[in-house]
DNA sequence: CATGAATGAGCGTTCATTCAT
DNA sequence: TATGAATGAACGCTCATTCAT
């Protein structure tokens, strides 16, 4: 998980630390007001240092991109497979992943939005770094519909435009939350979007275990949290 | 029509094509570069006039991209009713409004990109009639899907989820280009997406008449454009 | 009186009607914004006509400027001459030359600090050109001083410095015009200022005849004028 | 003395040396071609800095303006009172004054003849600060002048016009050098002036006084430090 | 390691001037 | 003669980046 952003201070926990300071400041910035209009001053002032330590960190402002968009994909790539990895049947899978997409991008509202702002702005080499790490997200949703179609509880739907399908939503959420949070808490939404997207998916043989998926778990987690 | 945006020049038909030269030359270069990386300088070389020139048929930058961005929402506005008006029953209006919307996405793609990337970059005014103008078109979808459920073609789902689910795949194409563009045409796509979100939506009455909605004469007639 | 400002149009009756309407606007202008924040637009503008046919009577926007301070000079020069050649007895001629500069100033009020701050606009050429007509002006006091001082009614003072500090007088209600003009009427700075100037410098045996020199002739034509 | 100027600078010294540099440049630059012919590349050349620099130091060109500006006036109203201090005779205190006035002007000729040109150029706000000192300078000569008339050693003049001609006298000295500069040194100039202005304006009871009023030591002292 | 003053390239914008009509 | 669209040089200002301390 280091990244190929290289940095001239050698004590790498000092690295980690103020990487972690740039990154909270730049992310609330790029946010509010874009990558652009958002200048290293800025940054440096918000995170509690001086300007020119900003470059012991990393080498571009660019940089300083990279390593905010980073940290999204990053906890799309890591909490999806733990949302996962403990459910066994590929339909509950196949909801347990899009319940926590959701529930990822929820956390990573503004983050998001600007990942669709703002990856265009990385040079090539590094948005491949973003696009990798997200394509790499959206194969375990490919694979958990993938399987549902296997063991027959879909029917035989484009993969691939059904994995963008959801992820869409999930980022929607995000990208339209302008609109979605006067009218519904997520919760509604991906009740809503599950309702939409996959009921209509199933096969009639398994439309019947459809209420006794358990979304119900993280819901339940999920509003206790509030 | 006729924007707010303001001319020092009288003659209306030279504004329009000054004004044409220029969103073009904009559209190419932001969409390539981005609107913080594109040079009025850059505009004014690619659209063959004097960067003074500019400045004679909009008041700042921001008013280019503003101009820009206006052509996508008003395509967007100005067609989706047009591939609509003619059709009289819910469900097909509601097929034909789909594809439509795609592609009228896929005639703009860059400028839908750009959309995602570069409305925040307006002032909050000029944001406003951008957004405006795209909650209109959304609307107009709005409307569809509840007619058919109010005549029974749809079960009773939240229709503002759905709404913009049917929003988000047609931005998708858009979006997701990159992804797409290698593995399907948009025709397939329109029809894959169709038949995750609409026909997962269907109520088993008219489940039947699926494959006579006639969205193969917008298909053809797309095809024989080709 | 034809200057050296060349035009490229031929019939000279439209040159004096075209070159008056721009001096007359630029002189509103340049009076309330200054040489430099005002533009051949906007005072092509304000006289009427099209930027580019300013170019016909005038070859350089600081011809524009010197046309202005002309008139200013030009109304000292016409006018101070006619105020003294009826009046035959040095002190009157005097004090008519005085009372007639300060009324001069005080009709080109704008135009007279216009002249402070911008004459040093002009190229070495033009300045001098200006500066040769209020020397010329400058003369017809001194002359009347030295008269004075031959003739025994004033006392062996400077006639340069005098002469100085009589034009400094009445560029002063211009020039400090924001501080007089909430305090005192025109006549009353005239007669304060005499009062101050030129009875310290009058011989014991004039001093009598003070209160009997006619400056009430002028003073009571501009009373009746108002 | 600390003007309200804002510097993005910490180091109060570092401020005080750069903005003397910028300062010292502007008043060179700004007397010999004028504020708007002057660039800030020109000013931050002249000073041995880069144009950037310029800015942390000053938020505007229009803020170079005003400090060159406050230089003068606060020379003006710094001098003035000390050279007034420490004489007790009203009628020396106001010869004292009047010479002290004098010498300023010559000491900063062009940045006042600037003051003349551009003090209309800075805002509203700014120009407001460049008077208000202006105005309690001249309060100064106002006071010892009424105390001349309430000790009966002036006649009962206007107060405020003869305030003002001493002022425009002083200014003068600046305004008309290129006229006086050929033909008199400043001595005699204060000589001769005085003469005219004060000479004329005693009671009889004090003009024998007249050539005993110490202006010699500062003209002695004056002429020691040439 | 950290600071923050200094650099200078580059951008948005203006406007005097020209010239085809 | 008159118009006003078009040009392009030039200016004020910003900000990523460097480097002496």
């Amino acid at each position: 998980m280091s990244y190929e952003v290289i940095s001239t201070v050698e004590d790498s926990a000092l690295v980690e630390k103020r990487r972690k300071q740039i990154v909270k400041a730049a992310t609330k910035l790029f946010s509010a007001q874009g990558f652009f209009r958002t200048t290293i001053k800025d940054i440096a002032k918000l995170a509690g240092i001086s300007p020119g330590l900003v470059y012991q960190y990393v080498t571009d402002k660019e940089d300083v991109l990279l390593l905010v968009l980073l940290e999204v994909v990053d906890a799309y790539a890591r909490e999806l497979p733990v949302a996962v990895e403990s459910v066994t049947d590929p339909l509950d899978r196949c909801v347990a992943a899009i319940v926590a997409y959701c529930r990822v991008v929820d956390t990573h509202r503004a983050a998001t939005v600007l990942a669709y702002r703002s990856t265009k702005s990385l040079s090539e080499e590094r948005r491949v770094i973003i696009q990798r790490r997200e394509t790499e997200t959206n194969q375990i949703i490919t694979d958990v519909i993938t399987e549902c179609v296997r063991k027959g509880y879909f029917r035989r739907v484009n993969v691939d435009v059904l994995t963008y399908q959801i992820v869409m939503t999930a980022h929607a959420w995000a990208l339209k939350s302008w609109h979605f949070k006067t009218i519904l808490k997520l919760e509604d939404y991906i009740e809503h979007s599950l309702d939409i997207l996959l009921k209509g998916v199933l096969t009639p043989s398994v439309e019947k275990r459809w209420h006794s998926i358990p979304r119900g778990v993280a819901s339940v987690a999920a509003r206790a949290n509030r």
